[in-house]
DNA sequence: CTTAATCTAGACCGATTGTTCAATGTTTTG
DNA sequence: CAAAACATTGAACAATCGGTCTAGATTAAG
């Protein structure tokens, strides 16, 4: 059926190591030449296998995002207290982000670039963030059917909030040094909740 | 004293043009010929007026931070209700932010390309975010002082909260063409805030 | 073995990047 | 007026951008 020889390469391992200068540096700062060399395959094989730099680019935010919503969706609707999962998620989120050397959020990361200059990548960036929000409201749905949140609390507006904290806290975490700032916004966002 | 002619342009006001562009598309993606012809200069006016992209940048991002911290310290430490204030600061905060066509925070929207690349740069952005925590942290200090929130809160902490929340908001201004989200996320904040 | 298909490496393309510089003009001082 | 000191314009710089294409190597099918 196929006639040749097979890639020298995998292409989900290029992808990832694609999605992780995009990650890194944004669309726009992540050269053809970086990618290429972090990538470790030829110009030709990029454009043969991937198309240009912007399908690229959204095929490694797809991987990005479907990822990460997918590990979310596994920990927060896991067996056991919504709302203790919820909290040890924005523990970790803390301390991944205010490490050394944190990108961020790829999702944050590349809002920047793409607000009025390409719609269709917009677009994209706006899906995922929504479904982040969705996901963050079903679980406090959970919570407060399961008591841990006070029936008053509206779970659609609360989930919003998260979002832009969390999107905040990783953006942050780009250029703060120490975590101190992040860590107090997570820890105050925590006890808010538990009040809630 | 000096000879020649004067300026054809007013510096001020080219920085201020200079400043809406790197506030729009931020550091990288203001290209030269953009800042050019939003300033309404010459190239050779540019370098000798302001040196060169980068020094330029740090001048309009200079007049930006300090612009906008004294406005806001303006407006939160008018005599009235700290908490007061600082509520209807956040209102605007959304509203703004909220528009289509919304460029964001100017620190926040240039934190990605400076992250490792340029730390001199990455200093001059935590000095202005800083700044802000400060400024929140006093206005809070005066709400308890004033007993506008409780004994028990954490003016420090939670004005971390308040610093990513906002900087989240005005990151997904950029992106989210209803405001639903944002309104959702300041209204919240504002209702945890009466009670704390 | 021949042949067709697919791979890789790297030269090459025009466009654009930030930056510099020489040529020219203009205004003010002496 | 003459001349020094400023300004402006626009050409030209090397480097890099994303993208294309040719040349040669490699492999599988017939």
């Amino acid at each position: 059926m196929t006639r040749g020889p097979a890639k020298q390469f995998d292409p989900d391992v290029a992808l990832k190591q694609a999605m992780k200068v995009f990650w890194e540096h944004g669309y726009e700062a992540a050269s053809l030449s970086e990618l290429l060399k972090t990538m470790g395959i030829g110009k030709k094989s990029l454009y043969d296998t991937f198309g240009n730099k912007q399908s690229l680019f959204l095929k490694a935010l797809e991987h990005y995002a479907q990822t990460s919503l997918r590990d979310m969706r596994t920990r927060l609707l896991a067996p056991g207290s919504p709302l203790g999962h919820l909290k040890q998620l924005l523990r970790d989120w803390q301390v991944v982000h205010g490490q050394p050397g944190s990108c961020g959020c790829m999702l944050g990361t590349n809002i920047a670039d793409f607000n009025t200059e390409d719609a269709a990548i917009a677009q994209v960036l706006r899906g995922y963030l929504q479904q982040l929000e969705d996901l963050l409201t079903q679980v406090l749905v959970r919570a407060q059917a399961a008591g841990e949140l006070s029936a008053e609390a509206n779970p659609r507006d609360l989930a919003r909030l998260l979002l832009c904290t969390t999107q905040g806290v990783a953006l942050l975490g780009r250029v703060m040094e120490d975590d101190a700032t992040l860590a107090g916004a997570v820890a105050t966002a925590i006890t808010l909740l538990e009040h809630s």
